[in-house]
RNA sequence: GGCGGGAUAGCCAAGGGGCAAGGCAAGGCUCUGCAAAAGCCUUAUACGUGGGUUCGAGUCCCACUCCCGCCUCCA
């Protein structure tokens, strides 16, 4: 509102209130969507390692222009449509790992809830009935009216379209109800049979489901203005108790060749068409490289060079974890304190310059801890995503450091530190922002050609049975092949082998340990 | 036209009165059968232009240029 960044300060003590715009199911999810949706998974999960306990509604306006015109257009009802899209966008968000909300109203569901509020709306005198039988909110009965976008009522009017056949007093005023028309589904009113306008479900709905004056309100920056100064107006006039919402977060757009990717341009890629090339916590990665109110540009170029700073991740991660397994084997981690280097909420504070028990603190683990300190202290300004990731690229190179040099696992210090390392990717990495895989082994391999075919069919296996399993151990065969090459020095037979798997996408690299190979998707 | 946001090295991108994060790319070295990965070092006059405020401005103020978004459905 003040378009500053304030001190948060939650509604209730302990427990944040968070409703974010939803779709309108009418097509498939692009990446667009994918943005704020994995933005605000990362607030929550944030927020509530951080303690808070998080309660968070996302709506589904199922009831659209939109949707009515695509559904006759199809021939099919319109509800079904909209059901079918919506379960399609949680089926791909599921998969790029965003946890599922307190809960997904719909507007087909909540007719009662907004008539009543709409009947309230006239009953203040914030709304009257057209001759036509729609239900006007009147702008001018709100002064305030403008103060989100920071746009006078004048300017809005001088700029407002007058469509014919026009109706509203104020060409500012916004239907909350419209009358049926032949063929659009309908519900019965005290003004006739019609359908809730745009912006009146989402104040409906975050008033029933979070209560007045909830914490945090969410969507793309493109929803300001009219959605979300509608949304304040309408509630603000009917509870008559301001604020309706006491924080916004207003995430930026993608954009390609810097043009907004929008349905309505038709330069959007789908996200099902994406992860079928690239894993999805490459995805998250990609979207929380920039800070959220920054334009992200997706291009070739972009994904491209976000791929390889991913890669550099996951290769860190991979020695982490192969570390953290040889610690475990070898040593046992009852003597050392699993959780080495573990703290609640991401955070660091307290014990710098110690490790649990007055151990002096190893290499490894004084560069975790600063890892965490500077994590913590961009997410709490402002979920700084793009910084919290650069703290895992400088304890990346810690990692890297440390695997280069191979100390003996043996000392405690060393098997602390890479105990702790292994917590902070899990914790930071894994768990708050999902860019990296559980088993940084599997994400390596598995975003194969066969996953991708698979993700693109919706199934785990694709056409022809092949599995990301099956696909994985077809790899692993040329490879002992080409091992036997090396053994009797045959270079040019490895090098052909190595260059060859190369053609088709497999990265092969030669290291001490033996051979190891991961799938690098095309144009990266 | 109105209202917002933006312009930071070759590219992407944080920061937002006191030594300019991070990633990619580039060069050298180490390691390596080769390659890759990784490490170390290096590279840059990097804060759109012109004024102003200040001991000090990339950061604040004014003007200007260009880009983007919203004002019509949008995440």
């Amino acid at each position: 509102m003040t378009r500053e960044k304030e001190r948060f300060v939650s509604r209730d003590p302990g427990r944040v209130a968070i409703y974010s715009c939803g779709v309108t199911p009418y097509d498939e999810s692009h990446l667009g969507h994918a943005r704020p949706a994995i933005f605000f998974d990362v607030v929550r999960r944030y927020l509530t390692r951080r303690g808070w306990q998080v309660r968070y509604v996302q709506n589904f306006t199922d009831v659209d222009d939109k949707i009515i015109a695509r559904a006759n257009q199809r021939g099919e009802p319109p509800l079904e449509l909209a059901a079918r899209y919506a379960d399609d966008y949680l089926s791909v968000m599921d998969v790029l790992g965003v946890h599922r909300a307190d809960a997904y109203p719909k507007v087909s569901e909540h007719i009662e809830l907004i008539v009543q509020m709409v009947s309230r709306l006239v009953e203040k005198g914030h709304a009257y009935v057209a001759s036509n039988g729609d239900v006007y909110f009147a702008v001018e009965t709100f002064p305030q009216y403008g103060k989100l976008s920071h746009q006078r009522l004048e300017d809005v009017m001088a700029g407002a379209r007058v469509e014919v056949g026009e109706t509203k007093r104020n060409p500012a005023d916004f239907a909350v109800w419209k009358a049926a028309k032949p063929g659009e589904p309908s519900w019965p009113s005290p003004w006739g049979p019609g359908r809730p306008g745009w912006h009146i479900e989402c104040s409906a709905m975050s008033l029933h489901y979070l209560g007045n004056h909830f914490d945090i309100h969410g969507g793309g920056v493109d929803l300001v203005f009219p959605h979300h100064e509608n949304e304040i107006a309408q509630s603000e006039a009917f509870t008559g108790e301001p604020p309706f919402a006491r924080h916004w977060l207003h995430n930026g757009l993608i954009t390609t060749r810097s043009e907004k990717m929008s349905k309505s341009l038709g330069n959007f890629t789908t996200i099902r068409a994406l992860l079928g090339q690239y894993p999805a916590p490459f995805l998250r990665f990609f979207l929380l490289s920039v800070h959220y109110r920054t334009p992200l540009e997706f291009s070739p170029e972009t994904i491209a060079n976000a791929w390889r700073g991913w890669q550099r991740l996951l290769l860190a991660w991979q020695q982490v974890y192969a570390r953290e397994q040889a610690v475990r084997s070898r040593v046992g981690a009852a003597g050392l304190g699993a959780d080495a280097g573990r703290q609640p909420g991401g955070g660091s504070a307290g014990d710098e310059g110690r490790a649990g028990n007055d151990h002096p603190l190893s290499p490894l683990e004084q560069a975790v801890a600063a890892s965490r300190t500077s994590f913590d202290e961009a997410m709490q300004d402002d979920f700084n995503t793009a910084v919290a990731i650069s703290s895992l690229f400088e304890l990346a190179r810690q990692v890297n450091s440390q695997a280069a040099a191979d100390p003996p696992v043996d000392d405690p210090g060393v098997a602390r530190g890479w105990l702790a390392a292994a917590t902070a990717f899990r914790d930071l990495g894994v768990d708050i922002l999902g860019v990296l895989p559980d088993d940084p082994n599997r994400a390596l391999q598995s975003a194969s050609p066969a996953a991708a075919a698979a993700a693109g069919s919706g199934n785990e296996t694709a056409p022809g049975g092949v599995t990301p399993a099956n696909w994985s151990a077809l790899v692993e065969l040329i490879l002992e092949l080409r091992q036997r090459a090396r053994a009797r020095k045959d270079w040019t037979e490895a090098d052909e082998i190595r260059r060859r798997l190369g053609e088709v996408g497999i990265v092969v690299e030669d290291t001490p340990q033996g051979s190891r190979w991961r799938w690098q998707p095309k144009g990266v």
